[in-house]
DNA sequence: CGACCCCTTGAGGCTTCTCAAAATCCGTGG
DNA sequence: CCACGGATTTTGAGAAGCCTCAAGGGGTCG
């Protein structure tokens, strides 16, 4: 009867309190063969890139950053819990999502490695963010962030035009999930993959996905089922071929443009 | 078999070009009994409301701003269009649309008086914008308006937590689109109705809503059939009535509350 | 009064959902 | 190396919700 009851995933209870611990317990915990030192900076760099910060500014920085390396499907924060940090995002994925009282869900977006999390949120998280893979993630605290922006122009107005892209992405998923069909809805989809992947250096021709058919299905306002269903048309139509559940080759790239509906 | 075929509007064709004659001929043009002077300073107004602007940019303000009547039902600007103005909205209701080229449109979002227009533009249009009433609009050029916007920090800031809400809203429309019905859509659009003529101070008991059915079925991606469908669903429930197709009583809010899902 | 537009209501069809079972994948352990 | 168990994906059959097509009301304007 109604949509996407049976898409709810269990995750797992959110380790947040995590960040408090050492890197090398961290690693430890989550059995990461990682870098240890890896991201001791990564929101520094994020930070710098964007708003050129003065070598005291990044050390003031520095010095506020946790990061932590989350296993699969842990819970980062959630919807109605007080925003008190940014975070960004060094490697891994990242679902955000937002949900009704009875447990369908909606992922309104997947982030990947150099993006940011909770940058437009004023008190209180409107959504909920959970890691899709193992995923390395750094916070900063909130306040010293907004002075820091504040103080810095360069850095506002990176913020102004990262929120202003999420708002068209998100019209585009307005977009796609009033007005398409599900095969439309999944070569969308497909080519949004293909486009980021190409954009952050990653292979492109088999193309991975680092989502369950669940989590596609919560973004595409579909069900399991149907989404299964259109890979198997995309399939039989020769537009793409599956290595496996997730990994894809698209062999008809037009082909697949033409049947996502886009002007 | 796509939806939305059907509801895709005659739109007249857009006097953008009106802006460039004297308020009076406009007046006169699109037969508005109005007050002649009323709105030659809402640009400046808006603008002074959020960043505090000193009486010498107010001027510059004030010689940049173009301002005009429009009847309902006439495009604003159209996607794909080069972005070189951003507008206010004086008096009147505007919806803004992203279309697939075979015409099905979605409405992404209802502006009324006071809210922006144009402004998470970078140089092209995303979205279009159409009048749903007569309306009184403003516009500027975006070029000294964004040099205006970074030597004033309080209106950067005023401009990022604006596209935040918008951002926010955009996500609320996705969880709509993906995970509702067609009663709870019906049911949270009358909510989302009710709390901004809340807000904006006007009355809420008879509700008017300034689109016809056309228009709330392009913007909760339904059908006009099934809008009016909904309509008369809650009508027999009791939760609301029709004193015609544009003027509503809710006799239970907290009915619609429970009927729109929400948690 | 008639034309037009918008809204409402009805009947039937199609896409997607629900429920169910089979197939595939993957890590584990014998 | 292969068998096993759990989770995920695929596939099938039937039901439900929404869409399409169509006709009938109610209001407004000439």
């Amino acid at each position: 009867m109604l949509r996407g009851m049976k898409t709810a995933p269990r995750t797992h209870t959110g380790p947040v309190h995590a960040f408090h611990e050492s890197p090398e317990k961290l690693l430890e915990r989550s059995g990461a063969p990682g870098p240890k030192d890896h991201c001791r900076s990564c929101t520094v760099r994020s930070l710098t890139i964007c708003g050129a910060l003065s070598p005291e500014d990044q050390a003031r920085v520095a010095s506020l950053v946790s990061h932590v390396i989350l296993g699969a499907r842990h819970e980062i924060f959630h919807e109605g819990e007080p925003a008190d940090f940014v975070y960004t995002i060094t490697s891994g994925h990242v679902a955000i999502s937002r949900s009704l009282s009875d447990g369908r869900r909606q992922i309104t977006g997947f982030l990947g490695p150099g993006d940011f999390l909770g940058l437009a949120v004023e008190s209180e998280h409107h959504n909920s963010a959970e890691t899709l893979t193992q995923a390395h993630i750094c916070r900063y605290p909130r306040k010293p962030f907004r002075q820091l922006m504040h103080a810095i122009p360069a850095l506002e107005q990176k913020l102004l035009s990262i929120t202003a892209d999420e708002l068209n992405l998100a019209q585009d998923q307005i977009l796609l999930l009033g007005r398409k069909t599900a095969l439309e809805r999944l070569a969308s989809f497909l080519l949004l993959l293909r486009q980021r992947a190409a954009a952050s250096g990653m292979p492109v021709d088999p193309l991975r996905l680092p989502m369950t058919r669940s989590e596609v299905a919560d973004y595409l306002g579909l069900t399991i089922e149907t989404v299964s269903r259109s890979f198997g048309k995309l399939r039989k139509l020769g537009v793409i071929s599956l290595e496996n559940a997730e990994t894809i080759r698209v062999s008809k790239p037009e082909q697949l443009s033409l049947l996502s509906g886009a002007g």
